[in-house]
DNA sequence: CAGTATAAACAGA
DNA sequence: TCTGTTTATACTG
């Protein structure tokens, strides 16, 4: 699985004792397993040896004594000789590393992604070594390494968690960062956001002059992933500073004049259409990343570069949902509609620039619909729309960016939300069979390929006059990406969020909306409704 | 030397 | 206090 570069993710140590326990009934994560682990499942099953189980529990009984002082160093010794399964572990807990160990806490996740704590939670209950040592007591040094390797390697990567307000998610990096302690460059699709987050915060964090900010920028260590734009979720202040790490994409540039929050959408989106600058590119072998995780996702890809990268971007978050069941039905799809209404829309833009210009075009009322979604950034610029009732509307569910702060998932939100995402979305964008969805998709490619597909689905339903409640069962298909989607949704939520808020908003039923909107004419509402919607014919 | 573990300093929320 | 990031140190292969 992540494999890829995960490769720590599955080795074969795993111990049978901590593998499969993974899902505390108390866990976060509602889902029941799903199909958990992946990781979990090869790595057990892979080489899982077998004598791990006895290890662990010597590992357990010894560990509580020694804790971590003896561990590596002293148990160096003796573990030094084990050679993975050889023998001993490497570790009191058995010959997996944390970083391995992390990998399947998260793998085991149904959504793919952990919070901190939920790792430590998995830890707890999986792995016997660390079952005493839930404590606060006895904890310190392993959460600390846990939270090290989390931060240090690439294959890990951090996408804020609004919804939940706790701590940020953990996931792998689809691209693998593996282990390498700081790829930066690289960065994995994903990652960008996740990256950002790391860039921004540590550009914010240290000032320190030693990895400055030009420097860090560039490649150099200090810099990890100044791809996208993503990265808003943050806090506000940092973002200043993320930015100046950033800069090095022009894209970013761009954006830094745009703000945070819409700025990822309009980013992206600008760019593509304006040029399709270097930075794309990068974005785009992130986005590859992504679409090494999504199945169908590569649909696209080829097409056009700029417009491929979203389009991509579109198919991970499908893919990304995992198995979650989908519980929360409605969460998932406020959640993800947005979401993709924004990729939707954004891969609209690109797929027909003279949309865009046409949204952009001041001289034309600003195309609601469609410019809400792709030039949401220039929205909020222009009155900062995201009222709370947008927020409201969103309704607990969608996480809208930072701004919201508190997205719905706020209670239950792990348990529902986060579900949500994961559960529907698999077939969503590239499967979906539905009519509807169907043209949806094709929406989706059309934009790329055929405008005109695009102008005669859009002509149909535009986003709110597709309100119509009915075809909501399609819904489903798309809500779940969470993982993504949150990234995503830092980025583009707030478009999508402005947007929909704004257009469907009104009222009511976002629900409604989105399926509408999603299923046919998402996308092409997002570039055509703003011509059609917006513009007579 | 690379990878990993551990400890700890710092910083932000 | 928790979460994250970084740096430093030590050990192993």
């Amino acid at each position: 699985m992540a494999e890829a570069g995960g490769a720590a993710a599955a080795p074969p140590d795993i111990d049978p004792d901590f593998e499969p326990q993974s899902r505390p009934r108390s866990c976060t994560w509602p889902l029941p397993r799903p199909e958990l682990p992946a990781g979990a499942a090869e790595a057990g099953g892979a080489g899982a040896a077998a004598e791990e189980g006895a290890g662990g529990a010597a590992a357990a009984a010894a560990g509580p004594g020694r804790t971590e002082g003896a561990r590596a160093g002293g148990g160096g010794g003796g573990a030094a000789a084990a050679a993975r399964k050889g023998g001993s572990r490497r570790n009191a807990w058995g010959n997996q590393s944390y970083a391995e160990l992390i990998s399947q806490a998260i793998e085991s996740a149904p959504e793919k992604r952990l919070t901190l704590a939920q790792i430590y939670e998995w830890m707890v209950r999986s792995v016997p070594y660390f079952k005493d040592k839930g404590d606060s007591n006895s904890s310190a040094g392993w959460k600390n390494s846990i939270r090290h390797n989390l931060s240090l390697h690439s294959k890990f990567i951090k996408v804020h968690n609004e919804a939940t307000g706790k701590s940020s998610w953990w996931m792998l990096n689809p691209e693998g960062g593996k282990s390498g302690k700081a790829p930066r460059r690289r960065a994995a699709s994903m990652d960008n956001s996740s990256k950002l987050a790391k860039v921004r915060s540590k550009a914010s964090k240290k000032k320190p002059p030693l990895q400055s900010a030009p420097e860090a920028t560039a490649d150099s260590p200090g810099s990890q992933f100044p791809k996208w734009p993503g990265s808003p979720s943050s806090r506000s202040n940092e973002d200043s500073d993320v930015w100046n790490t950033f800069r090095l994409s022009p894209i970013l540039t761009e954006q830094d004049d745009l703000h945070d929050e819409e700025l990822l959408p309009s980013m992206v989106y600008s760019s593509a259409s304006s040029n399709v600058p270097p930075t794309v590119t990068e974005e785009l072998e992130l986005i590859d990343g992504l679409n090494l995780m999504s199945p169908s996702s590569s649909v696209l890809s080829t097409q056009q570069s700029a417009s491929s990268g979203q389009i991509q971007r579109d198919s991970s978050f499908s893919l990304r949902s995992p198995n979650a069941a989908g519980q929360t039905t409605t969460f998932g799809n406020s959640l993800f509609n947005p979401v993709e209404m924004s990729l939707q829309s954004s891969v609209s833009h690109f797929s027909g620039p003279q949309t865009l210009e046409a949204l952009l075009t001041p001289g034309s009322p600003p195309p609601r619909d469609v410019l809400m979604t792709q030039v949401d950034p220039v929205l909020p610029q222009t009155g900062g729309r995201m009222s709370s009732r947008t927020l409201l509307l969103l309704g607990g569910q969608s996480t809208q960016s930072k701004m919201s702060s508190g997205n719905a998932r706020g209670k239950p939100a792990e348990q529902q939300a986060e579900p949500v995402g994961a559960s529907v979305l698999p077939s969503t964008l590239p499967i979906v069979a539905s009519p509807q969805n169907t043209a949806s998709i094709n929406s989706l490619k059309a934009p790329v390929s055929a405008t005109t597909a695009q102008s005669v689905q859009l002509g149909s339903p535009p986003l709110l006059s597709s309100a119509g409640p009915a075809p909501l069962g399609l819904n489903q298909d798309r809500l779940p990406i969470d993982l993504d989607i949150d990234m995503y949704m830092e980025n583009l939520e707030c478009d999508m969020d402005y947007i929909i808020n704004s257009e469907l908003m009104d009222g009511e039923g976002l629900d409604f909306n989105f399926e509408p909107v999603p299923s046919t004419p998402s996308y092409p509402s997002s570039s055509q409704a703003s011509s059609h919607t917006w513009v007579p014919s």
